[in-house]
DNA sequence: GTCTATACTTCGATAGAC
DNA sequence: GTCTATCGAAGTATAGAC
């Protein structure tokens, strides 16, 4: 674990040959598994001589962290954004439902299993965008004023999450059946308690959207 | 694909000591993922030498494709019996919320992306489950007087799914919060599902349960 | 910053002895 | 059925020249 500080030279995090390098990798992780992912193959996509990658990265586990980190840090940021501009339950469900991530995560989980370092990574990134999303929900359903008995905010975000996964997982595999039709009901589902959003808003009934967001 | 013959002698299926290779290889998966999934390592584990492994399996690829096929049949067998004696939602949520068939799922789709020979024999296991408990959940939802667009099986299914996996992949993290209340709830809603069901049966309403179990 | 050269490890696979 | 011997390919990593 306390890795000898070895005096070898590593090129620095701002290089651009750097940043091809990640995305050299990235995407022969998304084309082909986490096992394609090695110093000489990726130095190939981005016509280099496999040492280069070794220049850069320490090791492989310090390339996995890193290219996990900056999609990590990317995404957060996108949904806080998108989040902030339209909190709604449909903009959540089209954000989580988009099957990029929900590959991309489990890619990684997958790879967590055998790569101990990334699995610490992981898990902290894991909770903090669990929390942040989850407070996300609980102001939507406050919003369209489901009361959290009836249905949890915590549950409601698994359930997206879960769903999401699902259909990506399938969908890798070429299996799609019945995909539609629960695209639909949930996309139904949730117009629905948005509609109940709406009534409340007309008869007066004023959004909790301004009062009580603590937490975080 | 046509694979040449290759005049290479291959052992038995039938043999005690090819099943022992597979248990290890199996075990291997589970706790460090199919990367450590190599002939060496299986044979070290279980106490062999590594050119057996390839004695009893022309390829690696066989030898996926085999740890696969045994666990899927071994899978929808449990179910099917499990289904036959007990077809309520309450059955097959607590079936499909088993963690070991989630985590044994996550690691084959991934292994699936760089092994194209199992690719098509997950993607078919997939289909044929899927038809399987589909098929089971609509007879569910029948017996407890759920309208078909009401909630439909398919979305059901995927839902109870999509659950156990994303539950089931943030356990392998060390990632829990707001996982017992996520199953608490979905609990108490299939009792309240289930609680019609018997009001139904008791106001005389016939259970489509005794006309239509066919299925070996 | 990038290259050549190189060391060491692990892997999949085959041939052939016993 | 299991072993020894052996191959070539691919992996991570380091040192040092340019």
């Amino acid at each position: 674990m306390a890795s000898v500080p070895s005096s070898r030279r590593i090129g620095s995090p701002d290089s651009e040959t750097r940043t091809q390098l990640l995305d050299a990798a990235e995407r022969l992780m998304r084309e082909e598994g986490y096992a394609a992912v090695t110093s000489r193959r990726i130095a190939s996509k981005a016509g280099r001589k496999h040492q280069l990658v070794h220049y850069y990265f320490r090791t492989m586990d310090d390339l996995f962290i890193e290219l996990f980190r900056r999609r990590a840090e990317e995404n957060i940021g996108r949904f806080e954004r998108a989040i902030a501009q339209d909190g709604s339950l449909g903009n959540l469900w089209r954000l989580n439902a988009d099957p990029r991530g929900a590959a991309f995560t489990l890619e990684f989980v997958a790879l967590a299993n055998h790569r101990k370092a990334l699995r610490a990574e992981i898990a902290r990134y894991a909770e903090h965008f669990r929390s942040s999303q989850v407070e996300a929900v609980r102001r939507a359903l406050v919003d369209s004023g489901v009361d959290e008995d009836e249905l949890p905010a915590i549950v409601a975000l698994l359930m997206m999450t879960g769903l999401a996964q699902v259909l990506a997982l399938e969908d890798t595999l070429g299996v799609t059946a019945g995909h539609d039709t629960t695209v639909e009901f949930v996309g139904r589902a949730i117009a629905q308690l948005e509609a109940r959003s709406a009534d409340r808003r007309e008869s007066g009934t004023p959004s909790t959207r301004d009062d009580a967001p603590r937490e975080g």
